[in-house]
DNA sequence: AGCCAGGGAGTCG
DNA sequence: CGACTCCATGGC
């Protein structure tokens, strides 16, 4: 943690390496990041926080010393990115990805944050994902700041009488939120049974949630378990793999599968060439 | 006005 | 297994 530094009111991270807070927060992995300016302001893990880039320096304001395992976890500057994306531009589609979004990293949010979140995403957009999550929040997390709401425990949801999701207006979402936050309040479901678990076992096991099927379990093995081999595949990305890896990932990127699969994610959803491109496959 | 969205459960063959 | 349908809601 030696390129933590405290500062007036938050703490300073040097020389992040390939880092982009608009582009990690706004590819479709993280709901609970506003953009004001050239701040970005979020909830995460019970922290309210901005968050601003310097140059090559990162500042996290309303973050203390001790909080830098935490965010340094969370932003994956742990990972070596600059080889990472050496190896994912052997590729010609992943070198346009990678060239489109150079500042994207997985992030490591937190597991519960991760499964409600990925529930909610079932047959519905990013935009509209990101108002139920702030809904939800609202309706039953604790308001840390006036405004700020932390994403609510697994007993307050497992709990809350269904009539209650009303203002969430998440629709028959509501049965699954509730039976997995069940199974996590009864520690039947928990983050460190999970991290025991190999890979296929521990999304077997996100299976037999109500709810949860093959495609939230992938989100949230990648996005709140850091799996990063594992490569979540909605219908989108089944055609543009099906179109530019016929035979699945070269083995060059085996263990960042699902790396790889988020700048080709963010690629062909945001890039109008690359998204016309995806449509014929 | 419709179309469709980072899906999954239920049903039928 | 695979192909269907329905689900509740609202961005665009």
């Amino acid at each position: 943690m030696e390129n933590w530094e405290a500062i007036e009111g938050g703490v300073r991270r040097k020389d992040t390496g390939p880092l982009d807070l608009r582009q990690c927060f706004f590819c479709g992995q993280a709901f609970r990041f506003s953009a004001f300016e050239t701040e970005y302001r979020g909830v995460v893990g019970g922290k309210a926080v901005v968050l601003l880039q310097q140059g090559d320096n990162l500042v996290i304001m309303g973050a203390a010393l001790e909080d830098a395992p935490f965010w340094e976890r969370y932003l994956a500057l742990d990972e070596d990115y600059a080889a990472m994306q050496a190896a994912l531009c052997r590729n010609p589609v992943l070198r346009r990805a990678v060239a489109h979004a150079p500042g994207l990293r997985v992030l490591r949010q937190p597991f519960f944050e991760m499964l409600i979140t990925f529930i909610l995403s079932q047959n519905n957009h990013i935009p509209r994902i990101t108002g139920m999550v702030e809904r939800l929040c609202q309706t039953f997390g604790e308001e840390k700041e006036i405004g700020v709401f932390l994403f609510p425990t697994p007993q307050r949801l497992a709990e809350a009488a269904p009539e209650a999701f009303a203002p969430v207006r998440a629709g028959y979402r509501v049965k699954a939120i509730q039976s997995a936050a069940q199974m996590v309040a009864q520690g039947i479901l928990t983050e460190e049974i999970l991290q025991a678990l190999p890979t296929p076992e521990a999304k077997a096991l996100l299976c037999t949630v109500y709810g949860v099927g093959p495609k939230v379990a992938e989100c949230v093995l990648l996005f709140g378990l850091g799996r990063q081999e594992v490569a979540p595949m909605d219908v989108w990305m089944q055609r543009a793999m099906a179109r530019y890896f016929p035979k699945g990932f070269p083995r060059y990127l085996k263990g960042c599968e699902g790396i790889a699969q988020q700048y080709l994610f963010h690629y062909i959803r945001t890039c109008p060439a690359a998204r016309k491109e995806g449509k014929r496959a």
